[in-house]
DNA sequence: CCTGTGTAGATTGTCGACAACCAAGTGTTT
DNA sequence: AAACACTTGGTTGTCGACAATCTACACAGG
């Protein structure tokens, strides 16, 4: 019995509002509103969105459980800062688990589900000419990607950990950090060669285009972060 | 700044009632006291552990983040089903993340933290060879050497996964599938041979052996499982 | 001047009660 | 008899208030 909650959480509409501020703190956190460092007050965000601190509670614990927030007992929440070390740490175990989730892809995916993931990057493809620079619609298309082929594992540890617990944690070093560079063609060719290989079910060139293609986005953020440093 | 609380949970000592509630239902959910696929009554188990509704959702959500209970909204948690699918889905993450994990234990740890880790596997051997066939020795012996291996690959993200995120569900399965087989005196050798792998700089041969470490263990316990599934 | 202690303020953890919601069983209609 | 709407009981989600804990600042002693 495959139940709707089966999903991951990040594609589940809000029910509760607990629900509600957990998707609008983790918007603010990862664009920044709320600065990275940050101290968070409980009785102050729950004042900021009309709920008592029960459901902001219940958020700020699914906010650490995605990296956003650490807490410590009987001293409250705070938002994580962005460091080189944790940039690599974050990378490595991407390297590992979205390789993993490509080799899956490659044995599980149907044919049919291949094409689709073909087309939509060729439509990505089309978006991105006509809106050139965007980072947006980039960043969109790229998380496209990667979503559909986690998803494709149908491994749902694996696609807990990538999708609901790490993917906000990247989007926060990708957005913070300005990501909108010259890489956008170049992923793109590293997505087509990824698709490739999962169509000649080839599980282990797959895993390894895929980190590759990880370690590549890495290094790019990675000058970023230094120069970001240097500012600072 | 290194912080206590940069520790994995499981490490720390409980200083909440949520967290002496969390850590009571997970002993009791992994061995078995509270039924596998048993729906989960807040109230009930608030009343028998002597505390309100709230601490017990804090306990109840670290639950969900360990992978013992699945909350759906409006409807109350369950305890998770032990499956076969399940099984492999755990094991292929595992193999991953541990494997890394020697990797880069291989290329961090310190001599004489080598040395001690060699030295306590020494040890378990004694500790083995005294209490032959008590399998709760053989598991805390195993559950050492892998945690340290862990902890010494110095990635906060990789520590959290495996040791708060699916330790527990690792141990649900070998507890509760009666793990106490002939494995032990082999198990030794296997780690053995990845200590000494990590000992050589030899971070390659450490992930390989690792990875074919816990992939006999899957398929221990994969016999198991089949064992359970005819009889029920 | 530094160290340690104590108090005041604010913040977090916990409680009991209420509101919102879901599931099951009853009765009604076709 | 089957399908549908309603009602009832129980469960979960949310609230406001209280208790426990930590932080910061002032002050006394060395």
């Amino acid at each position: 019995m495959q139940t709707f909650y089966d999903q991951p959480y990040s594609f589940r509409s809000p029910v509760t509002s607990a629900d509600r501020v957990l998707v609008a703190v983790q918007k603010a956190i990862v664009e920044g509103d709320i600065a990275a460092g940050s101290k968070i007050s409980e009785a102050g965000l729950a004042k900021q969105f009309n709920v008592s601190r029960a459901p902001l509670r219940e958020a700020l614990a699914r906010l650490e459980r995605c990296h956003l927030v650490e807490r410590t007992p009987n001293a409250g929440a705070r938002v994580v800062t962005l460091t080189y070390e944790g940039l690599i740490a974050l990378y490595q175990i991407r390297e590992e688990l979205e390789g993993l989730a490509c080799r899956l892809a490659a044995e599980q995916m149907a044919d049919d589900e291949i094409d689709a993931l073909s087309k939509l990057l060729e439509q990505h493809l089309e978006n991105q000419r006509v809106r050139e620079g965007e980072s947006y619609y980039q960043e969109a298309g790229d998380v496209d990607f990667h979503y559909r082929i986690i998803l494709a594992s149908k491994n749902k540890y694996l696609i807990n950990m990538l999708c609901d617990e790490l993917y906000f944690l990247v989007r926060m070093y990708r957005v913070q950090l300005g990501m909108n560079g010259p890489r956008v063609s170049r992923a793109f060719d590293e997505h087509k060669a990824i698709i490739t290989a999962i169509a000649n079910r080839d599980g282990e060139l797959a895993d390894l285009l895929m980190r590759r293609h990880i370690s590549a986005s890495r290094k790019n953020i990675e000058t970023k972060l230094q120069a970001h440093k240097e500012v600072s």
